[in-house]
DNA sequence: TAGTGGTCTAGACCACAAT
DNA sequence: TTGTGGTCTAGACCACTAC
C-alpha cells in the first residue's frame, strides 16, 4: 500500500534532485506568468550551461515539465510553454427536444465562435458483448455503427462511435444516421420515427490517451482523454449507445441535476 | 498547429526506437495478461542484457510504461504491473432527498463493500473572487469553509473543499457542517434548516495531479485527477459550492439526464 | 550483502527546423 | 549551416529493500 516518495537526495544541497530544482525553477516562471503561453523555454544546452550540468540532466527536467503538460517540445525547434486551448463546455442541457434545428455539436461551436465540421461513416456490424450489454440485446445481433470525427476550426476535438440496434432503426428513415447536414442530435432523429427518448445516461472515465487517439486528436504524449459511455433510452428500451472521446484538458463537462 | 510525430529512426531496423520496441514488447505482455496485475516486470539490468543495450535505454522504456500508468516502480524493490483498484462509481442519483439516513459517500462505499472514513475541518474565511462568483456573493464576504479527506478501506480516495455563505448558514444548526457522524449530504443538511435545494450543477475538468494531490491521494507520478466544481442551488440562490478532487483512473462518474 | 531503482557525467550520432 | 530535440553508449555513485 502506498506509492514511494521519490528519492530526495544528492549532490549539492541534499534535498531535491538537481533536475527537480531546474524543473521547479521553470515551473515557477510559467506559473508566475514570467514565461507566458507560447514562450520559448531555455533549450537543453542552455540549461546545462546555466546550471553547470549535462544535457541529460537538463533534458530530464524538461521531460518532467512535458509530462505535466506544462510545455511542448518540438523536434528541431525548441520547447515552448503550452498554450491551453480555450475549454469547450459540453453541457447536459444539450439533451433537449425543443430546439431541434442544428446539432448539439454545432451549437457548442457556435457559442464559442468556432467553425464546426465532421466526417462520419456508417456500417452494419454484429454487436460485441460490451455493446450488446449496453443495448440490452444479444451479442452478435446486427447494429448500425457510425464513427464520427469532429473538428472545431479544423482542429480535431472529438471522436465518437455510436451503435444503434438494427432491430430498432432498420428499415426506417434514420437507418443511415446522418446524411448531408450532419448530426441533428439523437433525440430529434428518433423523434422523427416516433420513438420518444426520455433518458440519457452518461458514464465518464479518464485514462491516458492511447497512441491512436493521440494521433487522431492531435494530442501531445502523456495527455489524457475523457471517455464518455452514453446510452439513450426510450422508457426501458436502449435505442442508442456511444463512446465519446475528448481530450481531457480541453473539455469541461457540465451536468445540471434536478433534485426531487 | 499539430504536435510533432516522434522521431522514428535509428540503429537497427530503422522504424521504431529501441526503447519504444522494448516498451511495446512489455506492453503487449501486460495487455495479453501474460504479465498479470502485480507481476514483476524485468529490471533495468535484465532488460539491458536481454536487448543488448544499456541500462539508460532500458530505463527509458520502463519510464514510458510508467507515465502510461501501466507499471509502478518501487525504489529498491523493482517494477510491477499496476494493480487497478476497482472503479468507484459516483452517480448523480446521489442527489436525492428521499433516503437521508447516511451520506452519499457512505452509500457508495457500502455498495462496494469497502469501509468508509473521513476527516474534516471547518473554518470561517473570506470568499475569494472565484468562490464569490460561484456563490453569487461579494468577494470578501464571510463563508464557512470545510475541507474533507475521504478514505475507503483506509486508502485515500477523495478530497474536497466546500464553501457555504455565512449569510445563509450563520447562526443556524448547520453552521458547523458535520459533527460526529459525518456528512449526511448537503440536500438533507439544508432541508433541516428549511432551505430546499432543487438543483445541483457539476462541472468536470481533468488535469495532471499536482504534487500535493498526489501525496494526499497516494497517486503515482503522471496520473491525473478529475476535479468536480459543484454548486447547490435553492431556486436561484447558491447555497453551497465545492471542489471535489478524485483520482481520475479510479472513478467512474455517472449522470442520469432526463430529456423533456 | 545483493539487487533494485534514482541520479548524474561526458561524450556520440542522428533527424528536424529555421536561416 | 546552426541550433534544436531524439536516441544511445559506458560508465559512476547513491538510496532503498529484502535477505
Amino acid at each position: 500500500m502506498g506509492y514511494p516518495i521519490p528519492c530526495q537526495h544528492v549532490t549539492g544541497d541534499g534535498t531535491r534532485a538537481l533536475y527537480q530544482r531546474i524543473a521547479d525553477d521553470i515551473r515557477r516562471q510559467i506559473d508566475s506568468g514570467e514565461l507566458g503561453e507560447g514562450a520559448r523555454v531555455p533549450s537543453e544546452s542552455v540549461i546545462a550551461t546555466n546550471w553547470s550540468t549535462t544535457r541529460i540532466t537538463a533534458r530530464q527536467a524538461l521531460e518532467a515539465l512535458r509530462v505535466e503538460g506544462l510545455i511542448v517540445r518540438q523536434h528541431g525547434r525548441g520547447s515552448f510553454v503550452r498554450t491551453r486551448p480555450a475549454l469547450r463546455t459540453r453541457s447536459s442541457t444539450r439533451y433537449t427536444r425543443s430546439p431541434g434545428e442544428t446539432s448539439p455539436f454545432a451549437r457548442d461551436a457556435q457559442r464559442e465562435g468556432t467553425t464546426p465540421a465532421w466526417t462520419h461513416e456508417t456500417d452494419r456490424i454484429r454487436a460485441t458483448e460490451d455493446v450488446a450489454a449496453r443495448l440490452g440485446i444479444e451479442a452478435g445481433a446486427h447494429v448500425m455503427r457510425t464513427r464520427y470525427r469532429y473538428t472545431a476550426d479544423e482542429r480535431p476535438i472529438q471522436l465518437s462511435v455510436s451503435w444503434e440496434p438494427f432491430g430498432v432503426v432498420g428499415g426506417t428513415a434514420i437507418e443511415e444516421p446522418e446524411e448531408g447536414d450532419g448530426p441533428r442530435g439523437v433525440v430529434a432523429r428518433f423523434d422523427s420515427i416516433g420513438i420518444r427518448i426520455d433518458r440519457v445516461v452518461e458514464r465518464i472515465e479518464a485514462r491516458a490517451a492511447a497512441e491512436g487517439e493521440r494521433r487522431q486528436l492531435d494530442m501531445p504524449d502523456g495527455m489524457w482523454v475523457q471517455r464518455i459511455a452514453r446510452t439513450h433510452y426510450a422508457g426501458e428500451l436502449a435505442v442508442e449507445t456511444a463512446d465519446i472521446t475528448v481530450p481531457a484538458d480541453r473539455y469541461q463537462l457540465e451536468y445540471v441535476i434536478e433534485v426531487k
